[in-house]
DNA sequence: GCAGAATGTGAGGGTGTCCTCATCTTTGTC
DNA sequence: GACAAAGATGAGGACACCCTCACATTCTGC
């Protein structure tokens, strides 16, 4: 970023800005997407956006960064409350999971569509995937308070896939009807389940 | 497309350009990707790549297709020589499915890089869509025969997601490391054969 | 209420790509 | 071998978008 705002007029603008781009990324795609036109939405002008981020692509990086950091916090929040919790049985914690992160992709529709179908940056996989990845370490730790005997490395697997299953299929979901979406969800608590009963006790 | 070739050396040309699409479109996405490049690429003239599509994003479609229309006929292939054999295990055909579709994109790693991550037209994703759905209401045929008194909805939906779920892991497994692939996958097929022994009779 | 810092503006320069078309080359037929 | 049809070529027109920058406006501390 070029130039961080001090004053809340500033702060305001560049939230707007944001939004913006969420919505026009969304809309067209990355490439149809014209600064100009984000600009416009944001009402404000293009030698503003320009004052904020170096080039059109530092925007879009910027936003993506920023649906990262909601995914990621989501996903702390949740375990910082299920800790707290009185150690409710694993399958709870995945069908939670799961509906949290259900509504994460309904809530916030820009998430898919910066996501998937757009021009990304190696470096943004490879930010997209670290946090895929820190959500998957902590699955494990979770693992281990479920099944201690089973070894570091199946665990490291384990909670690998299911992650990148529930990211994936959730995904798969939301371009769904919303009948068809629920009862995809539905299925693939069923199918975690099952897949994660083989590794941990009842 | 604009003409179809009908001398030889011009089915030559056309499958120079595509495949020359094919490795550009994969190396530097689409919007990155020029047709002058392309051209270069298939040692041919810019004029030449006009004369068969009449712009770039068909240019592209037409590749996309083509990849569909492997992927499908793969599955058809597969199902084929499945059912001559003297019935398999379904756990059996579970594992062949996945390793036929993982070397698929072992083999085309364009696959992948046409597919995800690129502007893809509203069109073409329906398209994609499609065929797995095709392939989804093969795979719920094949489901039928081995548990016939399961409902018809149950078995669709399970179809879908299996085929989902296959099709949404082996995309991430290909950027994996080869070893973490290949555990991935190995876990995938624990994963499907476990949800499918839900409802399959052993 | 004033100086100066911070912020905002938008017309237009520069760049690069898509695609056309007039012209040339190859292929097939009599 | 001559003629027509099919195929191939690539310079350049047309267009659209990114981004700059000189100037205007707003804010802040004194």
């Amino acid at each position: 970023m070029r130039r961080v705002p001090t004053q809340e007029r500033s702060r305001q603008r560049l939230e707007r800005i944001l939004d913006a781009a969420d919505q026009i990324f969304s809309e067209v795609g990355y490439d149809a997407a014209t600064t100009e036109q984000i600009a416009e939405r944001a009402e404000t002008s293009i030698g503003s956006v320009y004052q904020f981020f170096p080039n059109k692509s530092a925007l879009f990086e910027a936003l993506c960064q920023r649906y990262l950091e909601r995914a990621q916090s989501l996903f702390e929040r949740l375990l910082e409350r299920t800790t707290l919790a009185d150690s409710p049985s694993w399958s709870k914690i995945v069908d939670d999971m799961i509906d949290a992160f259900w509504s994460f992709h309904v809530d916030q529709p820009g998430f898919r569509a910066v996501w998937v179908h757009q021009n990304i940056s190696a470096q943004l996989i490879a930010a997209g995937d670290a946090v895929n990845q820190a959500i998957a370490t902590r699955a494990e730790e979770v693992m281990a308070f479920f099944a201690p005997d089973v070894p570091r490395s199946k665990r490291r697997i384990a909670a690998s896939i299911v992650v990148e299953t529930i990211s994936a299929i959730l995904f798969v979901a939301v371009r769904r009807e919303p009948d068809e979406a629920k009862r995809l969800v539905a299925e693939l608590k069923q199918m975690v389940r099952s897949y994660l009963s083989t590794i941990l006790p009842a």
